[in-house]
DNA sequence: GGTGATCGTGCGTAGA
């Protein structure tokens, strides 16, 4: 081993929990050259080599919190880690398990642990080795870890038999979550598997509620779980809002499908040139919202380099591109030998290190504060300033211009969102949801495990003590009932539940493994080269246009039994018309803050010049149309209603309207409907009077409730009450209508 | 003069 600095040694750290790590764990320290532990390594010593407590670890990005859990844990282990797999990690990302398992291999190299890898591209002999000698520590995907159930059901308990810990990184992102509910599942049946509880260590960047999050952890006894948070606190934030005018769309011009003479609009032009001029030279990230709009700037500021006769800067990320790709353009960016920029979607939000970055430039209303908080945790590490660039493009306003153009919802909105994540103020994950469709795969699941059940016991397995515990004996039932009917289920003489024909079908097909659904994709290849995956919806023919990987393509062939699209290189591209207001479910919070910006009259400081125009123009219409003093106005043969609330207020007034007759459109902050102002009056009066609506009043006029992966197995009537819990407020809704009526 | 409405995650086995 290394030398043992003496005059920085670990060791003097002020808590001293160092020593109680075990020596060849302190020497691997020492080896490292760390100086020492950091605040996070630190606190989380003591509640986890105790071995017996759950624990929380929050703490900001490249915080080293792996090492916080493994460092203790390891310790645990350096004496003996055989005879079953003595430690779980769960990983959201195949990517994440490979980047982890470098760093824990390193340092279970010297301690004799041995660790695992299990996903989907890990070969079948690794695997089959873990089988016949477990031991040691296992990183997994909830994934697999369901496969482990189904096709190792009766070997489970003995391969887990001395399980120790359970370490699940990415907290944050299986919260509220149909794979969320399934790993709480999981979880819960391995510790059924070997009757006692196995201690949890979850980590994650950004927990909020940090209650929720050990509810989530720990159902049941959230307030036992153990809370260790290292955030350094909000560091230095450099913020500017940047406002632009997009001319009216030429209809002439789309129409005859000409464009202009670069392909595309100015407006993006404009947005693109800031976007070059800032960022070339140095690392950032561009988060662009839609796959559609970053393979759109990808490649126009892939091109303005080439005008420039600069080597190419610019790369696009997002999830339909393939691995290579992808991996490409990461290790680029993490190399830092070159200049590099990566456009991307959510994919860069979470993950894979990445190293920080200069700065984010966010394209387009952020879908939400919690993933702008996110997004801004990429940039400014290291002691410098977190820097955020917003780029907002609304419409040139003419005589006929739409109410939502006219009040500059977008620019509106994004100024809310920077004021509330200023104020500290986010999003809480999603709650209350059912989750019916993933408990079709676990009922599935379980009996597969076991070969079959008893109804009582896997009630009493998912739902009273497990993650279902919303769901009473009567619904299960029913639910069962419903399974059986579409012979999913069928019973034995004595009412032990297995699985029936179609059941059977689908337990069997590896696509089983998965809680969420899926869409259909076609792979696109370029002189036999895979460039990804595209979902595609509509038809396309030979001849088409299209940018992928940052580049244009022409359409040589479809081949629609391979879901193959073949392309060759092609000059032009084709540019999105429209862009939506917003994306995702806006949050109450985020609507009412909007108000108050149309109310006020301060003007931000991190607005451009443009963007205090828009603003100014945008106050100018609330007041013109005296939304300050109502909220329901007529505009030609349209009603506008201003819920100043949420998307699901708005949805479940939507339906109430809708349920009394009236055709609604939901354009994010505003509901408009046709006829005349007296009848929607009218209507929200009843509403006011009767009550908050009932849930099947209002679902009777959704087309489409069957969202999730299994819900075309569930019955209706639970459909339906897990669609108002997900999508629903009818509280809400009912304020709202009083609110409006004022 | 008026459309369309996000993103991301994952997978076993047999047989060639």
């Amino acid at each position: 081993m290394s030398s043992h600095p003496s005059s920085s040694d670990p060791s003097g750290s002020a808590s001293g929990s160092f020593h109680r790590l075990h020596p060849k764990v302190q020497r691997w320290v020492w080896s490292q050259g760390w100086k020492e532990l950091r605040g996070i390594q630190e606190v989380a010593i003591a509640p986890i080599i105790g071995g017996t407590q759950d624990v929380i670890l929050s703490a900001s990005t490249a915080s080293g919190k792996t090492e916080a859990a493994f460092l203790p844990i390891c310790s645990r282990l350096a004496e003996d880690s055989g005879g079953s797999v003595r430690a779980i990690y769960i990983g959201p990302l195949k990517a994440l398990i490979n980047d982890q398992f470098e760093r824990l291999d390193g340092l279970c190299e010297g301690l004799g642990i041995p660790v695992h890898r299990w996903h989907g591209d890990v070969s079948q002999g690794h695997k089959s080795r873990l089988l016949k000698s477990p031991a040691g520590i296992l990183l997994i995907t909830p994934e697999s870890l369901e496969a482990l159930f189904i096709r190792q059901g009766s070997a489970l308990a003995s391969l887990f038999s001395g399980l120790e810990h359970i370490v699940i990184d990415e907290l944050h992102a299986f919260i509220g979550t149909e794979r969320g509910c399934q790993l709480r599942s999981l979880l819960h049946r391995v510790e059924l598997t070997l009757r006692r509880n196995v201690p949890r260590v979850g980590l994650s960047a950004t927990l909020g509620d940090m209650p929720l999050a050990a509810e989530f952890l720990r159902p049941g006894a959230g307030e036992q779980v153990t809370l260790c948070n290292a955030d350094s606190g909000g560091g230095e934030l450099l913020l500017q809002l940047r406002g632009y005018r997009k001319r009216a769309p030429d209809v002439e011009r789309l129409v005859s499908g000409e464009e202009s003479e670069e392909g595309l609009p100015e407006d993006e032009h404009d947005v693109g040139a800031h976007l070059f001029k800032t960022l070339r030279g140095t690392h950032n990230l561009v988060f662009a919202n839609s796959r559609r709009n970053v393979e759109l700037y990808a490649d126009l500021l892939r091109r303005m380099c080439e005008q420039a006769q600069l080597p190419n800067e610019f790369f696009p990320h997002h999830g339909n591109l393939s691995k290579e790709l992808r991996e490409e353009a990461e290790a680029a960016l993490k190399a830092k030998q070159r200049p590099v920029n990566l456009v991307c979607t959510t994919t860069l939000e979470m993950g894979i290190d990445v190293g920080a970055v200069q700065s984010i430039a966010q394209v387009g209303v952020p879908p939400s504060v919690a993933s702008l908080r996110q997004r801004l945790g990429r940039s400014g590490r290291k002691g410098g300033p977190a820097v955020l660039r917003l780029y907002l493009q609304e419409a040139e306003l003419t005589k006929t211009s739409p109410l939502t153009d006219q009040l500059r919802v977008r620019l509106i909105q994004s100024v809310a969102m920077l004021e509330l994540l200023l104020t500290n103020w986010f999003e809480p994950p999603a709650s209350g949801a059912f989750h019916f469709s993933t408990l079709v795969q676990q009922l599935l699941s379980l009996i597969a495990q076991h070969g079959g059940v008893k109804a009582g016991e896997a009630f009493s397995a998912l739902c009273q003590e497990g993650p279902f515990a919303r769901v009473s004996r009567e619904d299960f039932v029913h639910f069962l009932r419903g399974l059986g009917q579409r012979e999913l289920l069928s019973q034995s003489s004595d009412g032990t539940l297995l699985l029936g024909r179609v059941g059977e079908r689908i337990v069997n097909h590896y696509s089983f493994y998965a809680a969420f659904a899926s869409v259909e994709e076609f792979r696109l290849v370029a002189s036999g080269r895979t460039l990804g995956t595209m979902p595609i919806d509509q038809p396309l023919f030979v001849g088409t246009y299209l940018i992928f990987g940052g580049r244009r393509w022409r359409v040589l062939a479809v081949q629609s039994d391979e879901k193959v699209v073949e392309l060759e290189p092609a000059p032009s591209g084709r540019v999105p018309m429209f862009e939506p207001a917003s994306v995702g479910g806006v949050h109450d919070r985020v609507r009412e803050q909007m108000r108050a910006v149309y109310a006020g009259d301060g003007v931000p400081r991190y607005l451009d010049a443009r963007a205090q125009e828009l603003l100014a123009e945008a106050r100018a219409n609330f007041q013109r149309w005296g939304l300050a003093e109502r909220s329901i106005i007529t505009s030609g043969r349209e009603v506008h209603v201003f819920p100043w609330a949420g998307d699901a207020v708005a949805h479940t007034l939507a339906l109430a309207l809708q349920a009394r007759g009236l055709s609604v459109e939901t354009l994010g902050a505003v509901l408009s409907v046709e006829g005349m102002q007296s009848d929607v009056e009218g209507a929200l009066r009843a509403l006011v009077a009767e009550g908050p609506p009932r849930d099947e009043a209002l679902t009777r006029h959704v087309a489409n409730m069957a969202l999730e992966k299994h819900d075309g197995f569930v019955p209706e009537d639970l459909l339906a009450r897990d669609y108002a819990a997900r999508y629903l407020d009818v509280q809400g809704a009912w304020r709202a209508a009083q609110r409006v009526l004022q």
